[in-house]
DNA sequence: CGATCGCTTGATTCCGATCAACAGGAGTGG
DNA sequence: CCACTCCTGTTGATCGGAATCAAGCGATCG
């Protein structure tokens, strides 16, 4: 985190905001004045596989905004068990706190390009603009609900549904026709899941031989039966 | 939900604004301007035992502040399961959404007394007043940590780890000396764990076996090696 | 071309779920 | 007051789904 912070300063005085503008993907309501503030002052930063953005309980000095590459949060606990919390996409926020630290690592899944802003900015900008306000607050109850649905996977549902719920979830996230990318090893899907490799490459396998998915490459999937996809979710 | 909005406005009427300010014990990081906002604001309800407060995806029209009682929320899947989200305690704010509608159901587990307050007057509060603003996001912040908490119970612990874990929890929020009472049945507990009745019953008699804890009656706790207790959450 | 890495598949184990029985209260009505 | 039922919780026996242990298979890369 010290190099980077010196790859954020440079970052700054390089791009302009004009640049930061650019290559970003369109996505459903996120063209907010939140994002657009975000985009006009933010630096870009580029972060290479599996490097770490922030440590857990690091102090929360930027929020990012995900330009290309994809990137996941997690908690560590002390005998190497790991729980991801979230994926993130191109287009997505990510490291938004509403206290002082972050609560989950950050890491970049491939090499990345994050758009990052300083909190204390947004900060000041929530203080006197109320609209900015609500979208600082929307969007950490948008977390709050994914959560919430992670809550109800990860307590009462079993490894189909996980995986089912898995990969409906990634593929609206991808709008993808014809088949997504996974970006995330088959380990980090464990670790979202509460599951093991062995459980989610076998159920994906089980998915297969239903014919409810295709897998051309271990990393690319394409959805067959989305109907039957979503009736296993549960 | 219709009986209830009724209630709610004749409990609006007859309670003055000092009468609901009685009665709230103190708790730590609460007396907030929100909090005092509220007080002032809301009117009081009683709910019986089990009695829905809201339902899942219904609109948000109150934000919550628990008197006295205690409530439980949770999504319900359509075979039955459930997950219970959180418990909340007196002073516990609940039911406080950035969307349009509730994502988990609200319960009453005993009979209980809640502060009601319209969510419309918050966001017209917040609209002119940072500082309101602020506290909302904070609040939902907060929830945010605990469910990110969970999520690593849910995902990676053993049936002991959450257990105690529950157990220490609960153990703090009641800031008890000498014991303190479990308001949820073991269902309950077991719902929230994403174990069953069967698995937390045996659990707890486990603990009790090792001198960990202590049962007086099913539903009071007292912790005789907190040590031991904290050692096993990992 | 050997080595490493990510993934898959098979065999076995084990933790928690399920099925089942029972005990202790609390509430109800005779 | 007792007899009854209902409800909650505990404990035992068995089962099953996912974890663990283990082996092997490409693909990528130095």
């Amino acid at each position: 985190m010290r190099a980077q912070a010196r790859q954020l300063s440079a970052a700054a005085d390089i791009h302009s905001a004009a640049m930061n503008l650019a290559g970003l993907p369109p996505a459903a309501g996120r063209d907010t004045a939140f994002h657009a503030s975000l985009a006009l002052m933010g630096a870009k930063l580029p972060y290479a596989r599996n490097q770490e953005i922030y440590g857990q309980d690091e102090p929360a000095e930027f929020v990012y905004r995900l330009v290309s590459g994809s990137v996941r949060t997690y908690k560590l606990l002390d005998d190497g068990r790991r729980q991801v919390g979230a994926f993130y996409l191109p287009g997505d926020i990510f490291g938004l706190e509403s206290g002082a630290t972050h609560r989950f690592a950050a890491e970049a899944i491939g090499d990345t390009i994050v758009l990052a802003v300083k909190r204390s900015t947004l900060a000041a900008l929530a203080q006197t603009d109320a609209t900015i306000a609500r979208e600082l607050w929307q969007m950490t109850a948008r977390e709050l609900d994914h959560v919430h649905d992670q809550l109800v996977l990860l307590g009462r549902s079993s490894a189909q549904e996980r995986v089912a719920s898995f990969l409906v979830e990634m593929s609206k996230r991808s709008q993808s026709d014809g088949g997504f990318e996974l970006p995330m090893s088959r380990q980090d899907i464990a670790d979202y899941l509460g599951l093991t490799i062995e459980t989610v490459s076998r159920t994906l396998s089980q998915m297969e031989r239903k014919a409810f998915i295709e897998l051309p490459t271990s990393r690319k999937v394409r959805i067959k039966n989305q109907a039957a996809l979503s009736r296993m979710q549960s």
